[in-house]
DNA sequence: AATTGTAACCTATCAGTGATAGCTCATCGG
DNA sequence: CCGATGAGCTATCACTGATAGGTTACAATT
């Protein structure tokens, strides 16, 4: 009970958080590369180079795991689209956001699946709210900011709510589907895209 | 080599294809309940009343059992929406059909988790098309014939084909989306259905 | 009547999974 | 020098999907 608390004067060979990236980026890797689902913790602790039960002093189970992989997909996608709202305005905006959003989907798909498509577990602790699910409130803020500017403030918060929702959802149902049934006869990927956008922003 | 190929003047007790039905809907009632993840093989062949190894010869492996109980479920899903096409025409049965799909996807999310949202892997045998989506493209072409109803000659089929596959990919995302973030504040479901639908067919 | 074939099912077992218990060992403050 | 702590390990658990190979009952053939 001295409660000294240091353990932050180590040799900077890098053990704590740094392990803890390393894992996720390997993580990340093996499941881009052969799915969530096929996946298990010992290939992940095999490619870091620790045993099994060691990841479980980083993440409390692999659910825990994947989510955190999943958030650090999130974070690319919000940069892109931060980046992409600052070069115009209104209707515009929102036809760059919407492409940006679906560009990043197809070109990144493994990162997508795991940022949008890959459920998560219901937490045990219902007070704490998935890191996943905060992320994606991130991600959807932009989209929403970016009408409720356009629209301007004659509409509620309700009704941008449901147009936001309703956009995203429909942004993120074309790479979705295109992503999970590669194979179905899809029209031309660009026409499209741009269809998928012209008919999603008309009347707005 | 005899050849007689008899087997069918059992004492109607009925082991076949009626034991192959019990266990489908044993194991949709489970999923049901448990969700797809939770349910195990032998959880099934328990609630059958037969031994896990049993399925095996009724199914190849449980990736074949759960897609047959998704091929059941679509089943209904398109004798719903084919019943829904029937007692409308134009814009109104695009309307119908939306919503009869969207309720189909929340009201059974892991049939529609199943058909829609689970990659399928490769088939071995490129001929060889997963028989969930097939169930997936009869549902997609029912909108494809109403979209092509409503909107007349007048459009190429291209065009129609990108105004189909627009229109199915948004109202996959609501579905999608909500199934896979459950947790996320969505807006009032009912209230939020009317205005995608709304919004997705205003300028057709 | 005896034999054969086959459908339906079983037990035993496999390798692989996520997770836990409890140990070892190096480092560092006192 | 010594105890505490961090970071890792091995061994093991219950469970999973899947396979091998045997058992039983019944129908058709001989």
């Amino acid at each position: 009970m001295t409660s000294t608390k240091a353990s932050s004067r180590r040799k900077a060979k890098g053990y704590g958080p740094e392990r803890r990236a390393e894992i996720l980026n390997h993580a990340m890797r093996l499941i881009s590369e052969h799915g969530v689902q096929m996946v298990s913790t010992r290939q992940i602790a095999n490619a870091v180079g620790i045993s099994q039960p060691s990841l479980y002093a980083y993440f409390p189970n692999r659910q825990a795991l994947i989510e955190a992989v999943c958030v650090q997909a999130f974070e690319r996608l919000i940069l892109v689209m931060t980046e992409v709202a600052q070069t115009s305005t209104g209707l515009n905006r929102l036809k760059s956001l919407g492409r940006a959003y679906l560009m990043f989907g197809f070109e990144q798909p493994d990162a997508y699946r795991v940022g949008f498509m890959i459920e998560t577990a219901e937490p045990l602790d219902i007070n704490q709210i998935a890191p996943p699910l905060l992320a994606g409130l991130r991600a959807y803020g932009l989209h929403r900011q970016a009408l409720a500017d356009h629209l301007g403030p004659s509409r509620t918060p309700d009704e941008i709510d449901r147009l936001a929702q309703s956009l995203w959802a429909s942004l993120h149902g074309l790479v979705a589907l295109m992503i999970a049934r590669g194979r179905f006869p899809w029209a031309e990927r660009d026409a499209l895209i741009e269809t998928h956008l012209e008919r999603l922003l008309t009347g707005l």
